[in-house]
Parts: structure tokens; C-alpha cells; sequence
DNA sequence: ACCACGATTACCACCGGTGTCAATTAGATC
DNA sequence: GATCTAATTGACACCGGTGGTAATCGTGGT
């Protein structure tokens, strides 16, 4: 107990009868060693419980093992299936993971993360949407010298270190699903302006509608902000017009079971009266009743991505996986054909 | 662009004309210097824009500037809390936040948590629950020279190192209150078996009975697993009793959601024909409706505590806050006085 | 002007690894 | 057995900081 001290690479030399240097050539897998001594210094190794010291490691070769998750996003769920992904990402590795919240409307925001960076110095960082979408903040990262890739939609200004899915086909694929159930008038809940996810959705819904040759009928978009409350609020607002639609997309699925609670709020029966799209495939969308058919959006893949090729050897641009993800519509209960009026 | 070289602490000596050492002891506001030579210090420090490298610090300080949190946890609300209080708990300081899951049933739990800590050697670490009731871990961080913390309810095995609340007086409190309102037949949906926390809050139901001179009927209480899915069969089993309880007390806020959706879909009405209360705090229960009554857990608070308290000078141990942390009921929609009958 | 003494500052080893390159050893060849 | 070449291994500087101690500086007292 106390401070327990330990061992050193010197330590297993002095025991091994080697010099440090072939002490590091073990450990680091060299080639270049005999079986012979491989195993006595192994063998020394397991006997003291060795453990090289990443912070001499880290200084020596002048990059450390550690990988940094920059976020400016609320949504738990969202959060921790990003790090659940990059954990499965870094997983057999020497690497780590770090977390480093930011403030996306503080004007510090460039300088706050340069201070994270050059205080932890990690080896790469990846910047999670929706901040992954300024790119002034790609191009601090390559000033600092600190490899990063970026997670988003597809269409960000580049698609340079940027792991991606394609929300706008998502969105279409689920909005002609509601057309090919019969649906004509289809709300549309959005998420908030100004970023490029949200776009990419609302793009993907009128593509569906002009594919089917339906118009887009502006009275049944309304704004969202990607909250449960802002759901409520444009539901409540889509069920009481005149002719209301009897099927709405949202743009997540919290805005979704807004929508649903708002729905029921005025009377109506889900899915009987109103059938409910989401976006996301939270866990939420299964724990409600119906549960939420939805669009499930790759954030494990797309993060285990990310962390795989932050961490792949320089040169290796194609390991593994692909930078585009695909996504899925999952069919639950909160989608039938309407009334035939 | 390409490979930026950052200034060292040696480029600062040589254009300050000054050693090392002295630089040294600007950045770390060592007393024991002469105005004008910090001045001209700071100045060239500025100028270059330099930056001390942590992981120089780290080895030469032999300890690094990284807390981590370890968790078992498998609710995100949960864990994106307790990131935020720690990350709050480490805000203006050097350190940064670390996250390592961990499997609870895997029988190597204990070697994955010291290859964590030989692999990274963080300057300490919080045990989350349910993991931070397992002594053996906490020997583990001893053995190994780590500071931790743990997190949890009163009643662990030792109070040391330990940031708690009392579940146990909170849901006495909560149950008092349902009491209160004129329930006496109060059902109760547990956590899962074999954990501290669990444990107390049963303990609060029954001593909040028992005050009252209420007994606690066995038929009225179900086990559950913290799971929304469990919250929905316990509640069903309730509701279907022939003498079915007025109120339910749900050991967590997912559960007592659950028992909402089984209780409607049973054709009562929330709050009018079945109260409910649950324990958390999470923002969901702001957001279902009727809202739901719940005990706040000091989550956030807690972290933040164990955070500080890890980070906290050696000696120190009465920084600010304390280690018991205070629970309180936050009175929402999900309760009334039963029918009278 | 000289000296003691506290305040500043410099020098050098060291933290625990890795890179470079020279030295040593082993195996092959004649 | 001597020589050559390839395979192993070691010596040493270095990564960028900090600690300990010696050296230097400035000041007041006499």
C-alpha cells in the first residue's frame, strides 16, 4: 500500500541482464531480437508485473495514447453511444478515451478547445456534429498539428476527415415509406437552422414528395429544435390546422414522441389517426407505445469509425471500414395506411 | 499545417536569457522570483505562444493531470451527468476527464480496471455505482497507488473515500409523502437485487410504512431491473391485483414510467387512478405527462464532489463540500389524494 | 570598502522511455 | 581455423520538464 513503487525498464534490464534498448524492442514487438532473449526478458517482465510507463512513453515518442471525444451536444443518448462507439473503436489498443465538453455559442469556443489541446496534447480528437461542422475548427486542429476526424452528414463543406451517413436518403427512404402507406399529406417537424444535418433532412423529405409527385405544402413544415418540448409545441400545432395530416416525419425522435403526446393530448389515436415517423432509433423510440418506427441513424459505427482511422498508421487510408455509413429504416407500430375517406 | 513544432521550455529560456529552471518556476508561480524576470518571462512566453508539455510534466512530476471515471452503467442520462458534474468538478484546472467502462459480470473486471490504470495511470479515479460497491476494487486503486472516490449511497461497506446520499431518508420522504396524501395501500417496484442502493430505498419504503403504522403487504412490491421493460410488467402485475394499490413508489424514474404506460394501457387514468413517484430525477420525467413526482438524485453534485475531493491537495480533506450530498422530492403532476371511497 | 546574509538564479542529474549507430556475436563459407 | 556477413545487442544522447544544491546577486551593517 502506501506508494507502491514501480518497476522501472531498468529495473527488468538490471534483472534480465540486458540493456534497456532490448527491454524496449520487447516490449514494442521488434523483429529484430532473439527467441531467446524475448522470453528471459518476458519472462522477467511477467514475474515483476511490468508495465511500461505511458508518460515516458508518451515523451520519448512524442505522441501519447490517448484519443478525445469534442463535443457540444446534449443529448445524453447521443453522447454515449458516440463513446460507446469510439471505446469499441480503441478497444485492444493501447488507447484511451477522453471527453471534453465545449460551449457552441461561447465566442471562446476556438480558443477553449486549442487550451484543451495543448493541455492534454492527445493524439487525435474527434469532433462530434453538430460542431463537427465548423470548419474553422478542422483547420485549428491541423494548425496545432493534432489529427482529427470529423462525424456528420454528408455535404459538410468537405468530406476530408469526416466519417459520415447520408441523412438526406435516410429521410427520403422513410418519407416515401409513408407514401407508399397511402399517406398524401405528410408534416414535417424540423430540427433547429443552421446546420447541416438538419438541411440534409429536410431535403431528403421534399425529394420524397416530388419523387411521388406530391407538392410540398409549407402550412405542415413547422420548426423544431430537436427537443421533446419543441416536438409537443409543432404537434400541437400540426393537429389543429383545418386539413392536418395524417402522417408527420420528425426530424428526431424526441420531436417524434412530442409529436405523439401532443397528438394524444387533442384526441387522437396513434397510429390510427396520425402515423409517426422519427430519426435517431434512440432507445426511447422502442419504450414508447406504439413504439416509434424510425430511421436508425449509425452513431456506433460511424464513432467506432472515427476512432479506428484516427488511430490508423499514417499512411493506411484505407483501413477497414468506409467513411460513408449506411442507415435503416426500422419498422415499429407508429406507421398505418390512413382512413380511406 | 504539416508537423507545427511547438516551442519547448528551452526555447523560452534562450530568448529570455534565462535557465530552464527559471521558466520553470514562472509556470508554476513559483514565490521565490524577482518581478522583472517574470515579467520578461511572460512576456517571451506570450510572444511564442508556449504551451509547458503535459506529458514532460507527467513524468517528471510522476503523476499526470487526468482523472477518469469507471463505470458499469449502462443509463446514459446517468453517465453524461456524472461527466458533467466531474467535468465540472475539474473546471479551471489543468486536469482533464477520462471514461472507462467496465463489464461487471465479467469475472476479469478486476485485471481490466488495473490494465486501465497501468496502461493510462491517471492521477486518480471515481468508481461509479454499482461498481464503487465492490471493496475489492477500491483495494485494487490502493494496491495500485491510485487516489479514488467512490460514488454511492450511504451504508457501503466503509464510508472512506466514499461521496454518498441517503436514499434510504429520501425515499422515507418520498413515501411520507404519498402517505400524506391519504395512500396506505402503497405498491413498490424494487431495483435490482445484490446492490447498496437498491437495498436502501426498500429500506426507506418500508421505514416510511412503518412510521405510519402502515404494514407493508409482500404482494404489493415487485422486483425490477431498473429497465423501462421491468417497469411495465411490474406495474401490469399491480394493476391486475384484485386489490390493486392507490400509489406506486418505483425505485427509479424509468420504471415509474413504465408502470405509467402499464397502468394506461390497463384503462386508468395517471395520476386520478394510480399515483406515482419515482426516484431520479432524469429529465424524462419533466417530460412525460402527467409530469412525474420524483426524489432529485445528486448526481451532478456528487460528481462534482468526488472530483474535487480526488483532485484536492493531500492533506486537505475538508475541501468545501461535504461528502454526504442532500436528495429533496420535486412535487410534479403524478400525484393526487386517492378516490375516496 | 568589506563582509554577512537573504534573495535570485544557474547547473546538472533525473523522470522512464525511444532512436541512432556502433559494437558484438553467431552462422556460413572457404 | 580465418574471414565475411547478417543478426543481435548495447552505449549514449535525447524527449521536455522538475528537484536539489551551488553560485551569484543585491543589500545593509560596520
Amino acid at each position: 500500500m502506501g506508494t507502491p513503487i514501480k518497476p522501472t525498464i531498468n529495473d527488468v534490464a538490471r534483472l534480465a541482464q540486458v540493456s534497456k534498448k532490448t527491454v524496449s524492442r520487447v516490449i514494442n514487438k521488434s523483429p529484430l531480437l532473439s527467441d531467446k532473449t524475448r522470453k528471459r526478458v518476458e519472462s522477467v517482465i511477467a514475474e515483476i508485473g511490468y508495465v511500461p510507463n505511458p508518460q515516458a512513453r508518451a515523451l520519448a515518442l512524442r505522441r501519447n495514447f490517448i484519443v478525445a471525444a469534442i463535443h457540444d451536444n446534449p443529448n445524453a443518448q447521443f453522447l454515449v453511444n458516440v463513446q460507446q462507439g469510439m471505446l469499441e473503436g480503441i478497444a485492444g489498443t493501447d488507447f484511451g478515451l477522453m471527453v471534453q465538453p465545449v460551449d457552441r455559442n461561447s465566442p471562446t469556443i476556438a480558443a477553449d478547445i486549442r487550451d484543451f489541446i495543448e493541455r492534454q496534447r492527445p493524439y487525435g480528437v474527434v469532433l462530434l456534429p453538430p460542431i463537427s461542422e465548423k470548419p474553422e475548427l478542422a483547420q485549428l486542429c491541423d494548425d496545432l498539428g493534432v489529427r482529427y476526424v470529423r462525424m456528420g452528414s454528408v455535404k459538410l463543406d468537405t468530406a476530408e476527415h469526416t466519417v459520415s451517413s447520408n441523412d438526406r436518403e435516410a429521410v427520403r427512404r422513410a418519407v416515401s415509406y409513408l407514401i407508399e402507406h397511402g399517406h398524401t399529406r405528410i408534416g414535417l417537424i424540423e430540427g433547429p437552422e443552421g446546420f447541416t444535418s438538419p438541411r440534409e433532412r429536410r431535403a431528403g423529405f421534399e425529394e420524397a414528395l416530388e419523387a411521388a409527385g406530391l407538392k410540398v405544402d409549407p402550412a405542415l413544415i413547422w420548426p423544431g429544435k430537436y427537443t421533446f418540448e419543441s416536438g409537443v409545441t409543432a404537434g400541437q400545432a400540426l393537429v389543429e390546422l383545418k386539413n392536418r395530416p395524417t402522417a408527420v416525419f420528425a426530424c428526431n425522435d424526441e420531436m417524434a414522441i412530442g409529436v405523439m403526446i401532443a397528438a394524444r393530448r387533442s384526441g387522437l389515436a396513434i397510429p390510427e389517426d396520425l402515423s409517426i415517423v422519427g430519426f435517431d432509433d434512440t432507445p426511447l423510440s422502442s419504450h414508447v407505445w406504439p413504439s416509434l418506427t424510425t430511421v436508425h441513424w449509425p452513431i456506433v459505427d460511424m464513432a467506432r469509425t472515427a476512432a479506428r482511422k484516427l488511430i490508423a498508421p499514417e499512411g493506411d487510408t484505407e483501413t477497414g471500414a468506409e467513411w460513408l455509413l449506411p442507415s435503416a429504416l426500422v419498422e415499429r407500430d407508429s406507421v398505418v395506411r390512413p382512413h380511406s375517406d
